[in-house]
DNA sequence: CACTGATGCGCG
DNA sequence: AAAGCGCGCATCAGTG
């Protein structure tokens, strides 16, 4: 059953429920009716425990952080905002109202909020239907020749926004004296406002005397290419894999200055006072947010935290973080897609070993560098030179990966296994690639990169929606099997594309792990059914994140 | 002063 | 200055 609710401008908030009679049946409303304001929580809950409807709402972040703020969790929910941006621009709704439609108030991010006291004090906006536009997402999705594939990917994108929210609620266990030690250790000292930390003064030192030029400021990359040119070395970018081809005793205090006021202005003292409130760190996950169906986040970073902090996740006491990394998720997902069976059997254990063992190249590392050429459209140094040899022992999978290159270089929309189409070349949304021309003969126009683009797009995007399968069986096991410990429950607190991180209570972090193993089967069923593609893990049971591999 | 685009680097 | 995809963020450099 879906229960669709909307709130009135009263607070209010109305609901309707709609059964699914039989498959093919269109969806009829059955019953409605109103919760007063004051209610609403308590009357979600109570709905929950009593027939776990499928929630249907406009936009998660505005209802769920009052739920769980009120103790409310609720299983399962089709988030409307981002169902219609999926099925608005996929290949697979083709015919429906809703395929291509205008731009509307479903397309303009709602305005996120997280600030629960606030959520229902808002004057709602004159919303959009929300009845209407689930009705018209359901005719779309029964309608489609990919119908189960959507059904699939609308449940764990919408399963995804709840997990975000809840994981925002947590937040990450961080301990500000660990990573104020990490800063200390590699920088010195927290220095005073405005100040350069000990380190970096002596790394500064030692670059202006090699360079002879006792006021240069490495920080301005024009100032600095033009002393490095001075001192007759002829870089052209002050970037460190260039600058780190040359021979010079001025290279070696850059790069690591570089790299210190990297860490220092990214990660550093004023990260720290921004971002860690009572020991958590609470980023702002935006589910959907990047065109292949991975996540983004705004403010903080948080899925790009540099290994060297993360010692500074650490567990409460009697808890652990229980790390899981898919392994090789990318090339795997790409024997599943393409179904070859060469390659699926070259990953019944570690892929690259697996590789190497087929006889296409050489050794493990030229097996990694040559895949990802493989998908990412490499046609230049050694990974261009390595991807012919794997063609000759993967045809399939490289049959599929320049399938969809040449759909891209011609204009066209590429989709990936559960139906996520790529933007249209020129959409505005889309990556910093300029739409293809004409084609041409100089080998590497703006259709060229397109190409690759719609290449990766195939196996990033599936690679995302396996990952949002994994994460949704999890949130659905942990709560299955610990639920009734409320807050003392393992909980997930991280996903990084290929990877998740559960703080869990130390009795159970082992069968947490079994757990996270068997999500992983799950969703290899999910997508691929019966099929001899693998997707190991390694998990690592933990007292920080730094331990984890 | 505010804004925009380029640069460089952290992550997957 | 990447070759070869997808991001976010801080800072600099240039413009209005």
């Amino acid at each position: 059953m879906f229960r669709v609710v909307r709130r009135l401008p009263s607070n209010d908030v109305e609901w309707t429920d709609f059964d699914r009679v039989t498959p093919t049946a269109r969806l009829t409303a059955q019953r409605s009716g109103r919760i007063e304001a004051g209610d609403v929580a308590d009357e979600i809950g109570r709905v929950e425990a009593e027939t776990r409807p499928r929630w249907v709402w406009d936009d998660t972040p505005r209802w769920y952080p009052r739920l769980l703020g009120a103790g409310v969790r609720v299983s399962r929910i089709v988030d409307l905002r981002l169902v219609h941006a999926l099925l608005r621009s996929s290949s697979a709704t083709e015919g429906s109202a809703l395929h291509g439609a205008a731009r509307g108030p479903w397309d303009t991010a709602q305005a996120a909020t997280d600030d629960a006291s606030a959520l229902f004090e808002l004057v709602p906006e004159s919303l959009p239907d929300p009845v209407a536009e689930f009705l018209a997402q359901r005719e779309a999705i029964e309608a489609s020749p990919a119908r189960a594939g959507l059904e699939l990917l609308v449940a764990a994108e919408s399963t995804g926004a709840l997990v975000a929210v809840e994981m925002r609620r947590r937040g990450i266990p961080w301990s500000p004296i660990v990573h104020d030690a990490v800063l200390t250790e590699l920088l010195g000292p927290r220095p005073g406002p405005g100040e350069r930390p000990a380190h970096m003064r002596d790394d500064l030192d030692e670059i202006r005397v090699a360079l002879g030029d006792p006021d240069v400021n490495p920080d301005s990359p024009v100032e600095l290419r033009k002393a490095l040119n001075r001192a007759g070395i002829p870089v052209t970018s002050t970037s460190k894999w260039q600058l780190s081809e040359h021979e010079h005793p001025v290279i070696e205090p850059l790069l690591r200055y570089k790299k210190r006021q990297r860490l220092l202005v990214a990660n550093g003292w004023s990260w720290l006072d921004a971002w860690i409130r009572d020991g958590r760190f609470r980023p702002d996950y935006v589910p959907g947010g990047v065109v292949t169906g991975r996540w983004a986040t705004s403010g903080g970073g948080a899925l790009q935290l540099p290994k060297a902090v993360r010692r500074a996740v650490v567990a409460d006491p009697g808890w652990k973080l229980v790390v899981a990394d898919a392994a090789q998720l990318e090339p795997r997902i790409l024997s599943g897609l393409a179904r070859d069976a060469a390659m699926a059997k070259a990953g019944e254990g570690d892929l690259y070993e697996g590789i190497v063992r087929s006889g296409a190249v050489a050794d493990r590392p030229q097996a990694k560098v040559a895949m990802l050429g493989a998908m990412y459209g490499a046609t230049r140094g050694e990974s261009g030179r390595l991807v012919p040899r794997l063609a000759r022992a993967f045809p399939r999978a490289m049959a599929y990966v320049d399938a969809a290159a040449a759909v891209g270089e011609g204009g066209g929309v590429v989709s990936t296994l559960l139906g996520r189409s790529s933007p249209r070349p020129g959409a505005g949304v889309a990556p910093d690639v300029m739409p293809p021309e004409m084609p041409r003969a100089d080998g590497d126009g703006a259709s060229r990169a397109w190409g690759r683009f719609t290449r990766n797009f195939v196996v990033q995007g599936t690679a995302a929606e396996w990952a949002l399968c994994w994460m949704a069986a999890l949130r659905r096991r942990l709560y299955d099997t610990w639920g009734e410990r409320g807050e003392a429950a393992p909980h997930l607190v991280l996903f990084l594309h290929d990877e998740l991180v559960v703080h869990s209570p130390a009795d159970v972090a082992d069968l947490v792990a079994e757990q996270v193993r068997l999500a992983a089967v799950e969703a290899g069923e999910l997508l691929f059914g019966p099929s001899p593609v693998r997707f190991p893990l390694t998990v690592a049971v933990v007292d920080d994140y730094g331990q984890a591999k």
